[in-house]
DNA sequence: GCAGGATTAGACCACTGGTCTAACTACCGG
DNA sequence: CCGGTAGTTAGACCAGTGGTCTAATCCTGC
């Protein structure tokens, strides 16, 4: 989105000018971040930034890009499992790649976090449907093939399955990040472990082999 | 946190200004909602604006106030369960309640969405305990007693079971908003029921007895 | 009828994101 | 080496933001 001519800059210029408004960003979230402050701590002109992109929503856009890409690099590789337990290995090691990436670059971490408000934020969606897309797409394939291989559960429509395990992801992450503050990196790795078991079982189904149904007793 | 000044009004005159508020909230949210807009509309000066609340936050938070006292009289009744099949009763009446509240009245709904935007604004964090604590204590009365007659899971911790429920059934709010609009009010009856299941079946422990734990395969 | 507190009105402030024009710079043909 | 032109920068300016403050008005009790 974000105009060409700022891809032509040099690219530690890029850098710098990323790396204030990320900071910005991060510490304030979209509406409470100053563009003007980003400029001016950037060293640029008015003019400049609005040469370089269309305007907050656009800076904002570009900074999560970057920090996404970076995620992704880290934690995105995915192949095709042979069995359910090559399945799970490869989902746990996207989880604890993703947890490990949230917590040790606090920035980041507030930046991707901060991304539940671009959802509610009615000028933000535009934004939030282009990062929330492509993260669902890959996750969906994910569960496909854990379907296929046989590790996930069949008895739940894909999406709501799909839509549940990252719900309760990213509210169990705001848990762990209050037990890591707390705890520290070591301790804090249990409780890790039991969120993973959460999601593995609620991605599973249950060993009654019944459909999930509003029981009585 | 309103001055008492404001409840001294007549009901009548409260009730127009908290909701032009409400309309303006639910509308743009928080961030993007315009107190001066408000004011206007509501026909009171700045002065008097402030002389009533001490400022944007603080209207917000009456706003939420009232909303969700509304959501609390339908659906906050809960009683101690006798066994597992009263609270699983109980419980579904309390989640299709709100489900029902939260599909009839939409300002009201988009109101409540909008806390989410409350958790990761720095500058609403304050306005978020301040809702999110009770809420949280009540259902965890809830699973508390759930456990007690045994309908809920001990194999997890209690506080983490808590944050998983929540920000699944938030999420799959989305999820049933989508279905609605979709299909009407009968036909995601349907949804929500297999989003409920979903819940009970988190809430529940695994047959086989064994504590979730990461497996091999 | 008047004193004094409660209430209202609205000018004013620093700041917001965004627009626009004028100036400057760099390159390129003659 | 100059002149013109496209690319780039600077910053004044705009309407709107939430918030403060003072002066006027209202209302009540004496």
């Amino acid at each position: 989105m974000a105009h060409p001519r700022f891809s032509r800059l040099a690219p530690e210029r890029q850098q710098a000018i990323l790396d204030v408004a990320a900071e910005e960003f991060a510490e304030h979230g979209f509406d409470g971040a100053s563009y003007n402050r980003i400029i001016e701590r950037a060293g640029i002109s008015k003019g400049s930034a609005y040469y370089y992109f269309e305007g907050k929503d656009d800076l904002y856009a570009t900074v999560l890009e970057t920090t996404l890409t970076g995620l992704v690099d880290r934690v995105g590789t995915w192949t095709r499992p042979g069995d359910a337990a090559d399945f799970w290995r490869q989902l746990r090691h996207a989880y604890f790649g993703m947890l490990d990436f949230v917590m040790s670059d606090e920035r980041s971490a507030r930046l991707i976090r901060g991304m539940a408000q671009a959802r509610a934020n009615p000028k933000l969606q535009e934004v939030w449907l282009r990062f929330e897309a492509p993260l669902s797409t890959w996750l969906g394939r994910v569960l496909a093939d854990g379907r296929r291989v046989g590790a996930v559960r069949r008895d739940v429509p894909e999406d709501l399955l799909l839509v549940a395990l990252t719900g309760m992801a990213q509210a169990t992450d705001f848990w762990l990040l209050e037990r890591w503050e707390r705890q520290g990196a070591n301790a804090s790795r249990r409780s890790a472990e039991q969120v993973f078991a959460l999601i593995q079982d609620l991605a599973t189904e249950r060993p009654t082999g019944k459909a999930p149904r509003a029981k009585k007793s």
